[in-house]
DNA sequence: GACAGTGTATTATAAGACTAGTACACTAGC
DNA sequence: GCTAGTGTACTAGTCTTATAATACACTGTC
């Protein structure tokens, strides 16, 4: 249906209402996300307030406040009348310094994982599955 | 040192306050991994409910609010005067539950990595390093 | 200019998570 | 019995999260 030029996809938003996780904290996250994986690119439009809200079935303040947090930190920009897009990036620090980080993500995250039970497979088995399917529905 | 019988290691819980988890449902999760793994058996006595709110400096009423619903749900038992333990009956796996842990973690990494610019290729790259090099150091 | 669609701002309300403080009840050890 | 240590109960209050409703401001298109 729509012939649109950048990305044709829409970027699809899920939530889990049954985390205990604020949502519009789930809002932030799906987005850095989305920019992780590489399915949200510079210059991309987010959905407008509304309409997430609409998707979401949520409050459109709660979207703004989403959107707002993301823009303070400098991951997208707002244009009244217009739409939210996401900003151009930051130059990277240098390299080592980089994979020092990526280890430290990493490491925090076997260490919470494996406090739970969850085994490294399992993740990798899930973020695979993302790169698959960027925007699968549950 | 500590001559204990059952488990010489205490049972060590760590929260991740900028998660957005709420308190008392980390350390839910927390209790069910440590059965999980096999490093909480039947039998064994977690921390107090003063003593922990005290290791992770919170409120006595969080414990409690967690030890409670972990009862409800036949995880462990408390003895009014001696101490909570865990119960015999191993908590249900709830795969669907469990997945949700799982999208729930790795958004959590992808979030953090996409706010830094790291993308999740990266983060593979690094994982399957691991894999190959389980020894390597950090 | 009119209008539809965008983001923005404001106020009020409600529920949830967490804290603070106090008091009570039970158990084991002395 | 006394005491220290355990779980339990209750009330009050704060902060966060989310909703509801309304109004305003800007942009692009016709």
């Amino acid at each position: 249906m729509s012939p649109s030029a950048k990305s044709d996809r829409r970027f699809e938003f899920r939530l889990d209402l049954h985390s205990g996780v604020p949502v519009y904290r789930q809002i932030i996250d799906h987005v850095l996300g989305g920019i992780s994986t590489g399915s949200l690119k510079p210059g991309d439009q987010l959905p407008t307030v509304r309409q997430l809200a609409v998707d979401l079935a949520i409050n459109p303040n709660t979207v703004v406040r989403a959107y707002r947090e993301l823009e303070i930190r400098e991951v997208l920009t707002t244009q009244q009348g217009t739409g939210t897009f996401i900003t151009d990036k930051k130059p990277r620090v240098n390299e080592v310094e980089r994979q020092r980080r990526v280890a430290q993500l990493a490491g925090e995250l076997l260490a919470r994982a494996g406090a739970e039970g969850i085994t490294l497979q399992e993740l990798l088995d899930y973020f695979t599955e993302l790169q698959n399917e960027p925007n699968r529905r549950t």
